[in-house]
RNA sequence: GUCCCAUUCGUCUAGUGGUCUAGGACACCGCCCUUUCACGGCGGUAACAGGGGUUCGAACCCCCUAUGGGACGCCA
């Protein structure tokens, strides 16, 4: 047996939990049957640069103690099919769908296919188009095909009855095939999608099973339908829950941190997170909280996975983590655990530039330093008294801040400073203004180091955390304000 | 809007037709331990979404409704 599991890498380069989640449930279900866990990076497209990304999501993988047996060497066998050589091999496959019928080439262009979209929106079809609606005339499509226009290669969908496949926890699924649209296959860069790639690699690969998030269910017929085609055996399928917010949507970056990052810089012990990670959605027979990996694995059983999509609950993870700390650890490995969070050169040799030309005893170190070694500051409405802002003003600073921080992607201090820089231009305000709140949220204090700095060493989600923290602080918006904010915001 | 998936204390869950006046854990509250605070110990509040079936019997099986989530991209 063997599966695998995808990571997709993300454009800031956040590790993100869900990833974790995933991945772990694949490799105990792997672990467990005696089979082989395989990691594979997904990403076809092309406009974007993410190995540095790439990196540090195996890096973090890595650091939970989540070891796969195969790949994803980045560039060799298992590398991302972004790679021009393994993109080939797709085409190919692409084009024995086109001699076989099951697939045809596309000339619509984005416009007229946003057109077709609502227009269908309007009469109230289903939203998925099939291949008849997207038929142009068919001197048309010759006339494109002679000038040599950009096509897609999309597959042919059945165009009546249902489409049934088997899920491992929540048994036989039904979609209708008229919910089912004629997916690209290639696109016109001559890249495949991620379906047409997902079910090439997997057979190739002798994937037998497939656990993925729950948002996949609704493509499941597109590739059941791709294995028919080729006359491939089809991979055993099994949806996991998706991990949600508080508010129950789908765990996100805005409402919540998700990086794995942020727990690791939280100070977070590797195997407290995997155990909570464990306990989202499945539990040991004997209903214990704590656990560890093998214990896990030994225990393991895909069927005691709930499917109801858990909350994720920082407070239960972190007092599951305290467990870890006072009961697994010696106080000389407690010791040495702490240097290696705190004390490490890399993180030290971030940090001793930024102070070293205003300390005169290393007595004064600590309490330069003390946010960087923080979760949470201890802030109050009075730490954030101007002399010329109102703290109505400041709260409006902050929450912009963070509608900003949401959408920034590049995380080092100059493209961070063009940005908050921007802003204050946008909102009339010398950024000294804007920055002073900053100062108080990120480093709890008006006199500190460079904040730029200090954000992008403590990452994107430990920053936009403490800049969430410090607006509960002042108080968070109230409804009216939110919504007259938001319009000014956007305006902006 | 359409389709799909889900629904047990506020949260994570146990439960797979009788042992359920529904068990555990987090959080919360109270008590004990303690020079403080935490840790630890003990106790408490708190849930089967609603309505119909099936059955001698339903948290568990079926149907409807409600609610929540997801999907509907030349993203994955």
């Amino acid at each position: 047996m063997t599966v695998r599991t995808r990571i997709a890498p993300s454009p800031t380069g956040d590790p993100h939990v869900g990833t974790a989640y995933i991945a772990l449930f694949n490799l105990a279900f792997a672990r467990q049957n005696g089979g082989k866990f395989i990691l594979r990076i997904e990403d076809t497209d092309q406009t974007r640069s993410t190995s540095q990304s790439e990196q540090t999501i195996l890096d973090s993988l890595r650091w939970l103690g989540l070891d796969w047996d195969e790949g994803p060497d980045v560039g060799g066998e298992y590398g991302p099919y972004r790679q021009s050589e393994r993109g080939a091999i797709y085409a190919q496959y692409a084009q024995q769908l086109l001699d076989d019928d099951h697939a045809f080439r596309c000339y619509l262009t984005a416009g007229e296919l946003d057109n077709i979209r609502s227009q269908r929106r309007e009469q109230g079809l289903p939203a998925p188009m099939q291949q008849s609606a997207l038929a142009l005339p068919e001197e048309e499509q010759q006339k494109r095909h002679l000038a040599g226009d950009p096509f897609v290669i999309r597959m042919k969908i059945p165009t009546q009855g249902t489409c049934q496949f088997d899920d491992m926890l929540r048994g036989k699924i039904e979609i209708e095939w008229a919910m089912v649209d004629a997916q690209i296959l290639l696109k016109s860069d001559g890249m495949p999608t991620y379906h047409l790639a997902n079910v090439v690699d997997d057979h190739l690969m002798k994937i037998t099973h497939v656990m993925r998030g729950e948002e996949w269910i609704n493509s499941a017929p597109k590739h059941q339908l791709l294995y028919q085609y080729f006359n491939w055996e089809m991979p055993t399928l099994c949806h996991m829950p998706l991990l949600r917010n508080p508010d129950k949507s789908k765990l996100s970056k805005r409402k919540n941190p998700t990086s794995i990052l942020y727990y690791k810089r939280m100070g977070y012990m590797a195997e407290g997170v995997l155990n909570y990670l464990a306990r989202m959605g499945w539990s040991m027979p004997d209903e214990r909280e704590k656990f560890s990996r093998q214990e896990m694995f030994d225990n393991f059983d895909i069927q005691r996975v709930s499917l109801g999509g858990p909350i994720f609950d920082q407070t239960k993870l972190s007092w599951l983590n305290g467990l870890w700390m006072r009961e697994e650890l010696s106080t000389a490995e407690f010791s040495q655990a702490y240097q290696q969070w705190a004390l490490n050169p890399e993180f030290l040799l971030q940090i001793i530039p930024l102070i070293q030309q205003r300390v005169e005893k290393f007595s004064d170190v600590a309490p330069l330093t003390h946010f960087f070694l923080a979760g949470m500051l201890d802030i109050s409405e009075t730490d954030f008294a101007h002399k010329s802002l109102e703290i109505t003003d400041i709260r409006k600073i902050l929450q912009y801040t963070a509608w900003t921080l949401d959408h920034h992607i590049q995380w080092d201090k100059d493209a961070l400073y063009a940005c908050l820089k921007q802003l204050a231009d946008t909102m009339g305000l010398k950024i000294r203004d804007l920055l002073f709140p900053l100062f108080i949220a990120i480093s709890g204090s008006s006199q500190s180091v460079s904040i730029m700095d200090s954000m992008s060493i403590l990452g994107p989600d430990m920053s936009r955390a403490r800049v969430r923290h410090a607006l509960n602080t002042l108080g968070s918006p109230s409804k009216k304000e939110h919504k007259r904010w938001e319009k000014a915001f956007k305006s902006l």
